[in-house]
DNA sequence: GTGTATATCTCGGGG
DNA sequence: CCCCGAGGTATACAC
């Protein structure tokens, strides 16, 4: 990684054309290529960046940076009052938890958590217009579809909505009813949910994370 | 700007659960207390980060950050490599040109651009789920509503759907119909906006800005 | 590769 | 303050 401290001018000519005006920023240059422009403020996006994959020449007061797609950043340094050099190497990357696919795998493991009994069909139940995060089939054997959220709101509604369009054209199917899941949901959500016949259900994640680890120490 | 190369590992507590192994990273902090934790690759978000406002306690090597939300940024460094420290002062921003509102602007200019006589009554005209981007009479005296989006996808035909749904409940604007207008417009998004009787218009940003200079250069 | 959905999205504007 | 919409969104994942 290199990090220059510099006075310059940058243009970046590509998805739209931006202009920085003369100051002193931290310009970042990554191993694989990746350049970033930053100034003391505006976490954390840079004013100005080029992914990579990238070429970069280096001539004389101007950096010339050009990706695949035709992309330019221009940098003309002014004046370079530092510039640090240092091998990080690779980082071994980074451990989450508590994001919608978490949210998912457990409600799959257990659909009853919803509040009735649930028979899961197939996560991710393939539409031509996209995926449906959970199908299931109720005690009647009626098909229910889920959709799930960390926070849900009107967008959610809109995208189960779709599915439940597209699912009830297909006879096998029909009649589906539809399940919007979320650790919280927002109140314009649950009114567009309520005036198309769509259950809110809000679930509490840690406590189903709880469930789940008090079930596997049964074992 | 503070900019320490460090080994170290870092845990995020807060919007979720994340935590990063020990490695060598770039620890950058800037003037308004945004913390930044850069791997040497995979531009241009940060590993692990926080947003300002924050408050940094540094202890023996441990960082405890703090937001206001009651989020919380540990790093644990194990060998710092390289601490240095830069004043950049203040950055006098980005120029950008060729976004939606630019479009929008455009367009507000000279609405038959969208391919009939159109009379704009108001931008961001307003409804209680939020503002239409053009609001227009035709020939007939009918209210045209317009959405316009730089890529034309499926949420922005979902998004005048809304607005329409919303404007045709007023009764002295009702019937009102839609059009769609973006630079370029996604098969998906032009088969749901059939299927809702909305127009699609593609227009080209560079000829609109184009015919704005000639017309410009008139006077 | 295209299409779709997610994100600690970030960022800015308006009520 | 929240809500909403745009973004050079970036990124992951299924088809």
């Amino acid at each position: 990684m290199r990090l220059l401290i510099a006075r310059c001018t940058v243009d970046y000519n590509g998805r739209l054309d931006a202009h920085l005006p003369e100051a002193v920023r931290l310009i970042m240059v990554k191993a694989d290529g990746s350049v970033m422009v930053h100034a003391d403020g505006g976490a954390y996006k840079p004013l100005n960046w080029m992914n990579p994959p990238n070429r970069i020449i280096e001539s004389t007061g101007t950096w010339t940076v050009t990706s695949p797609k035709g992309e330019t950043l221009t940098i003309t340094l002014h004046e370079v009052l530092a510039d640090h050099r240092h091998d990080l190497g690779q980082d071994p990357g980074l451990v989450k938890d508590g994001v919608e696919a978490h949210l998912q795998e457990l409600l799959a493991a257990d659909p009853s958590t919803l509040g009735e009994a649930l028979l899961l069909v197939r996560r991710e139940y393939p539409t031509d217009i996209g995926p449906v995060d959970l199908l299931c089939r109720d005690a009647a054997g009626r098909a229910v579809a889920v959709e799930i959220k960390r926070r849900g709101e009107i967008d959610g509604v809109e995208q189960l909505t779709r599915y439940l369009d597209r699912l009830n054209r297909d006879p096998s199917l029909k009649p589906v009813r539809g399940i919007f899941a979320a650790q919280q949901i927002k109140a314009q959500a649950k009114v567009l949910a309520a005036d198309r016949g769509i259950v809110c259900v809000e679930v509490d994640y840690d406590e189903l994370r709880g469930i789940e680890r008090d079930q596997l120490s049964l074992f």
